[in-house]
DNA sequence: GTTAGCACTCACGTGTGATGAGTGCTAATA
DNA sequence: TATTAGCACTCATCACACGTGAGTGCTAAC
C-alpha cells in the first residue's frame, strides 16, 4: 500500500480542515467542504488505509480522523506550500522593525512582538550567543570624585556600562591610562577569550594602580563581560494560547505557561536547534512539556557571525506554511538590518 | 445594631477561614475549627446580622458565608495584625536584593521576583518617574571613524547610551568640545526640563558643528532623554494564579493575564496610587478588570526624591496582613539601598 | 440570651436516555 | 475492478431527574 495521489489529496484536506477547526474531520464533512470528487465511502476507505499507515488517528470509534505527527511531518516535508505574505503584512513587518531599530536587544524583543501579533501564537526571540563578539573599546570615565563609569563597546554594537565606586579617589590621567591599557589588552579579543584573560600582572609595576584595578575595576569588568555574553530570551503573546481550543483546559494552559517560564531550559533547547528554518513537531521536541507543541524557528545573523534565533511555539495543529513564511521573512529582514556595511551601527542609513 | 465584640470575633474567624480555604464557611465548620465558645445557632444569628450590615454575603441560600469587600476593608483598617516576617524570610529578602544590586532597573525587576516568590501571587515593580532625575554628565565618545557613543549619566545613577553614526567624519576635539558644551547646558537640569530645552542656538557660530549636532546628535539626545524618563513596569509570577481556585475558570485566568499585559493601563493606574503602603480592595480599583482583585502596593524612594512603586495583585481573598508586611519590608530595604550616602553608586559599600 | 431541633434550600455528583456525527462492512453499480 | 449506496453499530455529548449533604432560618425549649 503506497501513498498514491488520492491518498495525499485526502490527507491534505484532512490536515487543512483540522488545522482550521481543531475538530476531528469525518468523511461526510470532507466531501461537503472540499470538492474532492469521490463519495464519503471512498474517502472512508482511504482514511482507513491512511490510519493503518500511521498518518491518521481516531480519538474514538465514532469520531472523525485527526492527523498524526507523522502526517504533519509529511505535510511539512512534501505537501506544504509556503504561503506568501501579503504586501500589507510585509510592510507592517519591515516598517515596525525599522521603527524600533535602536539597540540590538530592543530590536530583537520587538521582533518577537511582531511575530506573535502576526501568527497569533506565542513568539520568542533569542539574542545571539556572543562568544564571538569582539571587543572594540574599553573606557573609564570620571563622573565625580568617587564615581567612575566603565564602558565597553563591542563590534556587534553592544554597549555596556556600569558605574563603579572608587574608594580612594583617582586622577583623571590614571583613568585615561587605564582606558588605553585595557583597550590595548582586550581589543580584538572575543568576549569568551576576554573572560578567561588575566591581565593583572601588566600593572605590577605600580602598586597603587594595581590595587585600584584589582579591587575596583576588574570585578566589574569581568561581570560586565559576562553580562554581555548572556543570551536574552524574549517571549511575547503568551496569552494568545487562550484563543486555542487546545488550551481550554486550564491544566494544559498552566503547563504551557510554566514551560515558557523556565527560561533556562527554553534557552538551552533553542540553542541546540539547527541553522536556518527549523520545524520540530510534537514528539520531536526534547523538552517533555513541549511534546504536544510544534516549534518553528529560524536563525538570524549579525555581521554573518553572531547567531540568534527567533520563532514561534504553538500546538502541533498550526499553519506551518504561513508561519514558516513569516518567520523566514522576519529573519531576512533582521539579517539585512544587521549586516549593513559597517555593521549594526549603520542604522542611520536606513532612515 | 452595632459591631460588638462577638460579631467582630465571628467576622474575623470567617475571614481567616475563607482566606485560607476559599470555601464559603458555615456555622458548624466555624465552631468545629475555631473555639469561639458559642453554638452554631448563635453564630448563625450573628451571621445573619453581619449579612444585614453588609459584611457577609451568601452565594446561595444553602451555602456558607463569604466576606464582602466591606468586610475586607474593615479587616484591613481595624482587625488586621501585621504578621512579622520570619528571620529566614527577612534574610532571604535582604540577601537576594543585595546580590543583585547593580543597576537600578535590574534591582527593581529582581525585587518583583522576590515578592512574587514569597507571596505566591503576581508581583509588579515600577521604576521611578524620573522627571526629577538630574543630569550629571553628557559625553560623546569616539568609537571608530563614523561611530560615536552618546553617554548620559544622571544623578540616580542611571546611565544611558546609544551609538550613533556620523556621516561626515569628525575630529576627536570636536567631540570633546561638544561633550563639555552639552554637559554645561544640561548639567543640573532635570530630564523633563532637558527635554523641553532647545540649545541649538548655542552653536550658531559654527555652521559645520551645528549641522553635526542638528542632524546627528540632537535627535538621539532627545530620544535618550525620553528613554531615561520612561517608567518600566516589571511583572513576575503571573502563573502563580493557576494555584488559586479563583482562577480555575479559564476565562477568568485569561482576563487576569490580559489585564496584566496592558502595561500602559497598569502603569497609569499604579502611578495614581498614594504614597506609602496602599491597599485597594475589589471595587475600589478603577480598572474594570481589576474589580475582583486586591492590590497592595508601597512606594520606595531614591535619594528621597524619585518615587517608584512595588506591590502585589491577587484575588480579594488574600493574606493582607502577611503581604502588607512583606511589601513594607521590601520597600524599606530598597529605600535603604537607594539612599546610602552619595546615592545609588555607593553600592560598593554594601559588599 | 442561647441553643436544640427541624423543615427547607440548593449546589453537586451520578445515572439514564435521546441525539447525531461518524465508522465499517456488505452488496449493488458503473 | 473500483466506486458508491445502504445500513447497523459506536460513542461522545447533552439534557434531565434524582439522591446526597452542607448549610440556612425559624421556633420552641432551656
Amino acid at each position: 500500500m503506497d501513498l498514491n495521489e488520492r491518498k495525499l489529496k485526502v490527507l491534505q484536506a484532512i490536515i487543512s480542515d483540522f488545522v482550521a477547526t481543531a475538530e476531528p474531520v469525518g468523511s461526510r464533512t470532507l466531501t461537503r467542504k472540499y470538492d474532492l470528487g469521490f463519495s464519503p465511502a471512498t474517502i472512508r476507505n482511504e482514511m482507513a488505509d491512511l490510519e493503518e499507515m500511521g498518518y491518521l488517528t481516531h480519538p474514538h470509534t465514532s469520531a472523525g480522523r485527526i492527523p498524526s505527527e507523522k502526517a504533519y511531518r509529511l505535510y511539512v516535508n512534501e505537501l506544504m506550500k509556503r504561503q506568501e505574505l501579503t504586501k500589507a503584512e510585509k510592510d507592517a513587518i519591515s516598517s515596525q522593525l525599522m521603527a524600533n531599530f535602536d539597540e540590538l536587544d530592543k530590536t530583537i524583543e520587538h521582533a518577537a512582538h511582531i511575530l506573535s501579533e502576526i501568527t497569533q501564537l506565542t513568539a520568542f526571540a533569542m539574542t545571539p550567543r556572543k562568544e564571538q563578539d569582539v571587543i572594540k573599546y574599553i573606557r573609564l570615565l570620571p563622573v565625580d570624585e568617587h564615581t567612575v563609569v566603565l564602558m565597553i563597546v563591542s563590534e556587534s554594537g553592544k554597549i555596556s556600562n556600569q558605574s563603579l565606586r572608587i574608594m580612594q579617589g583617582y586622577q583623571e590621567e590614571t583613568l585615561d591610562m587605564l582606558s588605553k591599557s585595557f583597550t590595548y589588552s582586550y581589543k580584538g579579543k572575543t568576549l569568551s577569550e576576554a573572560i578567561k584573560m588575566d591581565i593583572i600582572r601588566d600593572f605590577e609595576s605600580d602598586i597603587e594602580m594595581m590595587r585600584l584595578v584589582q579591587d575596583n575595576v576588574m570585578p566589574h569588568l569581568m561581570r560586565t563581560f559576562e553580562d554581555m555574553l548572556n543570551i536574552n530570551l524574549y517571549l511575547d503573546g503568551y496569552s494568545n494560547i487562550f484563543d486555542l481550543p487546545e488550551y481550554s483546559d486550564i491544566s494544559r494552559a498552566r503547563m504551557f505557561l510554566n514551560m515558557l517560564n523556565r527560561k533556562d531550559a527554553m534557552t538551552d533547547e533553542l540553542i541546540r536547534r539547527g541553522e536556518g528554518l527549523t520545524i520540530t513537531i510534537g514528539d520531536e521536541n526534547d523538552i517533555e512539556d513541549m511534546k504536544d507543541c510544534s516549534l518553528i524557528t529560524a536563525t538570524y545573523h549579525i555581521d554573518g557571525k553572531l547567531v540568534g534565533r527567533i520563532g514561534v511555539i504553538g500546538p502541533t495543529r498550526m499553519k506551518y506554511g504561513k508561519i514558516a513564511s513569516v518567520v523566514e521573512y522576519l529573519t531576512d529582514n533582521l539579517n539585512n538590518a544587521f549586516t549593513l556595511p559597517g555593521g549594526q551601527n549603520d542604522k542611520e542609513q536606513e532612515r
